[in-house]
RNA sequence: GCCCGGAUGGCGGAAUUGGUAGACGCGCUGGUCUCAAACACCAGUGGCAGCAAUGCUGUGCCGGUUCGAUCCCGGCUCCGGGUACCA
């Protein structure tokens, strides 16, 4: 029988449909479930990439092997749908968004539904939903009526916020500003990256290190706007902690955990002469005090004026003025050369009494630790460029640990920074009584800071690099949000029972210049009363992408709900995802804000688990050939003719070099999944990508590597579904032992989602039984399982040819038996000094003097030890025999 | 600079993480079928030498540990990802 996939796919996709094969069980008892969750996608015009059924297939593989195994699955599908394409579109047409976006979501659907993927469509979400946004507000109301309790170290309800006595004598105004300091969500002016070609405001996280915007590539500046930011980092500790108990891809967790860039260290107090203030720097390194010999504020600290003198004045106001008119793109530019002005006062350094200089430099950056350094330049690099470029000192008061003499005296000179470890050296003090000479760093770190303590100097202190997030956009594609900007200054967020606030219909999408957002134009709908006659005004911007994406994951669970945001008991069973599969581009952002969010709502008690994703999973990015000329210039893939495995440029005829890049219109290397559904079927997509090498790696797709999979799958079809080549009765052992070893390998392979071995497996066993010609009705079935996961369609196909009137989606996985892959024979390899030289079968249980025994009096043996006598016989039992000759 | 990851045939990749290197697939070569091609099927395929048996060599480079190293240790080179004046 041929493989007509077309007709074959056709009708099994419509079966599923009509049955409602991947329904989500309703029955919440059986105590095996399983939640396995794809990152959803943003539905561009484009349609579906290549990249995208790379993990779908994969958590699809992993979706029908645990339903046969007997677990509830949950596999859902939705769209990520607000974005600015879709904006910008509107701008441009005056076509509605949603029109667009659900455009979009219909070609993504059917060609979802084309892959075979095993979704269940009535848990279908859309960001873009009122019925679903309306919850993503509610939750944003959640996090502004939350407070972070440091010393329980949880979120509480803002309700639950006692007032300090000093504050509550002070009055209204000051008892809401105090509140609002608390608030996990704030109105505040902030310090903003603007991209002025995409007219919006971005996160940190969205702006690249050389200072362009992530989105449209071009330089992104400062602007001071009133910005809805939350207050990510007072979680930083509990999202750093609870990486650990995560089953997540190790690179993974490190990023993470270095986005938090949790540092300990110290706060230390240096008084200013002349000045009735402290300076208070952070450093990691209190140890070195004694080699502090000037300090930098940031231009931005809140003493400049104060601590800068008279007669200094103009010059250190003229620094500010030139840094801040820097772009961040230059602050931060490779050469980095070192800047800085005197402000002509001095600090003392707590543990010598000795005056030390104060800096104004804009390496000292004013969003971490204090904004302010004790600069040591003989152990810190940047203090030392620094302090060498404006001949300030340089003391060495470490013993650096080097073999190299002139190097050792260079740094005893303070002509070389040294960052190691070394014994102290100059680090004591009469005066203070301190005395750290010839201890290590980690004894001289725990000194000086219980010393500190004890002077009331300062204190240990852990500082992040994490940030609060700006939670606003200037754009129209968003969640509104759900406050009110009151006439008298007051904010107040809507009631629960208001929402959703949905968007207006608009006229005009366009952004104004100065940062506002669309909405602003939309006065009917920004402007309210209360019922006072109090006028109020709408909040006109909206939420970042990223807020729908953070919780997707639970309304998941029950989207259909209008009454909360979901059923607390499916919430209870369904949680956490078992299983996410997902681009590593996300590594940090989605799943650092999504982690954010999740704790919150454990704290407020709305969800049971800690973290949201327990196992997480990336796939590798799909290349594609391209070819340069060997002066390295990229040629279209139009213009590529081969010609022996070798490759020339069709018009010039100049010989080419094939590489691997990305996908792109100008290369003309996009691969379409729906050409390669329609030339080879889904079930040869599906297997060609996991075939193509491990999930996480990134691979070239190769249209030939389609072939090799689609003639695998021909071969299957044709010889199961040939009923001259099943048989009832006993099957051959070989076959037996073949099955069964088939049957664990794929399940360990699913498992640890290595589906390019367990395809390999399958057709090796597929390869034994064509050149058996026959095997028996039990073991078509049992493999016609096993390759069901991989390739869905053509399984149904071939189950129903073997006599089923059902879908084998819930068949029961057939378990194997590790009686039929015992061996009673090991061919050994025989090896002789670590070389394998013959093999010879014993059987297993053979002790090792007889193993040893057999093999000596082989005649090969005999041939290579010669005259000599081995010095020693190693046998592993069952993995080899080395005989060691020493010459 | 710092943090991760990687380097195995012509290509994608395997190897129970110390025990037969190169599974499986692509490509290539030869053959069967065909008027021919495509498809399909059979055989071969790391390199070098040899008609062959076989031998030598071989997992980026240098060195080490070991009876034995793709795997462990030390030192490099190159490639990919992340991040960057974070004190």
């Amino acid at each position: 029988m041929d493989y007509n996939f077309h007709e074959i796919e056709k009708r099994w996709q419509k079966y599923w449909e009509d049955n409602k094969t991947f329904k989500t069980p309703e029955d919440l008892t059986n105590p095996k479930k399983c939640y396995i969750l794809d990152m959803f996608p943003y539905p561009s015009g484009a349609g579906l990439h290549v990249g995208h059924p790379e993990g779908y297939t994969a958590t699809d593989i992993f979706s029908r092997y645990k339903r046969m195994k007997g677990f509830n699955v949950l596999h859902p599908m939705g769209w990520d749908a607000f974005g600015l394409p879709a904006e910008q579109y509107a701008i441009q047409t005056g076509t509605h968004p949603s029109i667009t976006t659900n455009n979009n979501c219909d070609t993504f659907r059917r060609q979802i539904k084309e892959l075979g993927l095993s979704y269940d469509w009535d848990k279908e979400i859309n960001t873009t939903d009122p019925g679903y946004f309306k919850w993503t507000q509610w939750i944003f109301i959640q996090l502004y009526n939350t407070w972070f309790d440091d010393k329980l170290q949880r979120g509480r309800p803002i309700s639950e916020l006692k007032l300090p006595e000093n504050i509550a004598k002070l009055g209204q105004k000051e008892i809401v500003k105090y509140i609002d300091s608390k608030r996990l969500a704030y109105y505040d002016n902030a310090l903003v990256w603007w991209c002025p070609s995409c007219r919006i405001v971005c996160a940190n996280e969205e702006v690249m290190t050389d200072g362009s915007h992530e989105k449209c590539g071009n330089r992104v500046e400062k602007k001071n706007l009133k910005q809805w930011m939350l207050r990510i980092p007072l979680y930083a500790e509990r999202l750093l902690k609870g990486i650990d108990k995560l089953d997540w891809p190790e690179g993974i967790k490190d990023m993470q955990r270095n986005w938090i860039g949790r540092s300990t260290g110290a706060e230390v107090d240096f008084k200013i002469e002349g000045l009735n203030e402290n300076l208070t720097v952070f450093t990691t390194r209190p140890d070195t005090l004694f080699g502090a010999t000037y300090m930098v504020i940031a231009p931005e600290h809140p003493l400049t004026d104060a601590i800068t003198i008279h007669d200094n004045k103009n010059s250190v106001n003229d620094y500010i003025k030139a840094t801040s008119l820097k772009s961040d793109l230059d602050r931060t530019d490779l050469a980095k050369e070192k800047t800085g002005i005197f402000t002509g006062r001095y600090a003392i350094n707590p543990v010598n009494k000795k005056q030390i200089p104060i800096w104004v430099a804009d390496y000292v950056l004013t969003g971490y630790g204090t904004g302010a350094i004790m600069a040591v330049p003989a152990h810190d690099t940047r203090d030392f460029e620094f302090a060498q470029k404006f001949n300030l000192p340089i003391v060495c008061i470490q013993d650096p640990d080097v073999s190299d003499s002139e190097q050792k005296k260079r740094i005893l000179d303070g002509k070389e920074c040294w960052t190691e470890d070394g014994k102290y050296i100059n680090s004591s003090d009469k005066s203070t009584g301190i005395d750290i000479n010839g201890m290590n760093k980690d004894a001289g770190i725990a000194h000086i800071t219980r010393w500190l303590g004890t002077k009331n100097l300062g204190t240990a202190k852990v500082n992040y690099k994490l940030r609060d997030w700006l939670f606003s956009r200037q754009r129209y594609w968003g969640e509104p949000f759900p406050v009110i900007h009151w006439e008298d200054g007051e904010i107040t967020a809507m009631n629960e029972n208001e929402l959703p606030l949905e968007l207006p219909k608009l006229e005009k999408y366009l952004p104004g210049e100065t940062g506002e957002s669309p909405l602003s134009n939309s006065t009917e709908w920004l402007n309210v009363a209360d019922k006072n006659g109090r006028k109020g005004r709408r909040e006109t911007n909206t939420m970042p992408q990223w807020a729908g994406s953070c919780w997707y994951y639970l309304r998941f669970i029950d989207p259909k709900n209008d009454k909360i945001i979901f059923d607390l008991t499916k919430e209870k069973y369904w949680m956490p995802v078992d299983l996410y599969i997902g681009g590593a581009e996300h590594a940090v952002l989605h799943l650092l804000y999504s982690r954010f969010w999740h704790k919150v709502l454990f704290d407020l008690g709305i969800v049971s688990t800690d973290e949201p994703y327990q196992r997480l999973f990336n796939q590798g990015m799909i290349l594609a050939f391209a070819y340069e000329t060997e002066s390295g210039s990229k040629v279209s893939g139009d213009l590529v003719e081969e010609r022996e495995g070798k490759y020339f440029h069709k018009e010039t005829g100049d010989k080419l070099k094939q590489i691997v890049a990305k996908m792109s219109k100008s290369l003309k290397n996009v691969v379409n999944p729906d050409d390669v559904t329609s030339k080879y079927g889904a079930d040869s997509l599906r297997l060609y990508e996991m075939f193509m090498g491990p999930l996480d790696v990134t691979k070239p797709w190769d249209d030939k590597g389609v072939k090799g999979v689609f003639g695998f799958l021909g071969r299957t079809f044709r010889f199961l579904s040939n009923p001259e080549n099943i048989t009832k009765g006993e099957e051959d052992g070989e076959v037996v032992k073949a099955l069964h070893h088939v049957i664990k390998k794929v399940e360990g392979d699913i498992e640890n989602l290595r589906f390019n071995t367990a395809i390999s497996a399958m057709m090796i066993f597929l390869n034994l039984a064509t050149k058996k010609g026959k095997v028996t009705v039990d073991t078509a079935c049992i493999f016609t399982k096993v390759l069901a996961p991989f390739a869905p369609h053509m399984a149904e196909e071939l189950w129903h040819l073997l006599g089923h009137n059902e879908t084998l989606s819930y068949e029961p996985w057939t378990e194997f038996n590790e009686e039929f892959l015992k061996e009673d024979i090991f061919d050994y390899p025989v090896s002789f000094n670590g070389k394998m030289r013959f093999k010879i079968e014993l059987p297993v249980n053979l002790s090792k003097e007889e193993i040893i025994k057999i093999v000596l009096a082989d005649e090969r043996a005999k041939k290579w030890i010669g005259t000599a006598t081995p010095s020693n016989i190693i046998v592993v039992p069952n993995r080899i025999v080395n005989i060691v000759i020493k010459n």
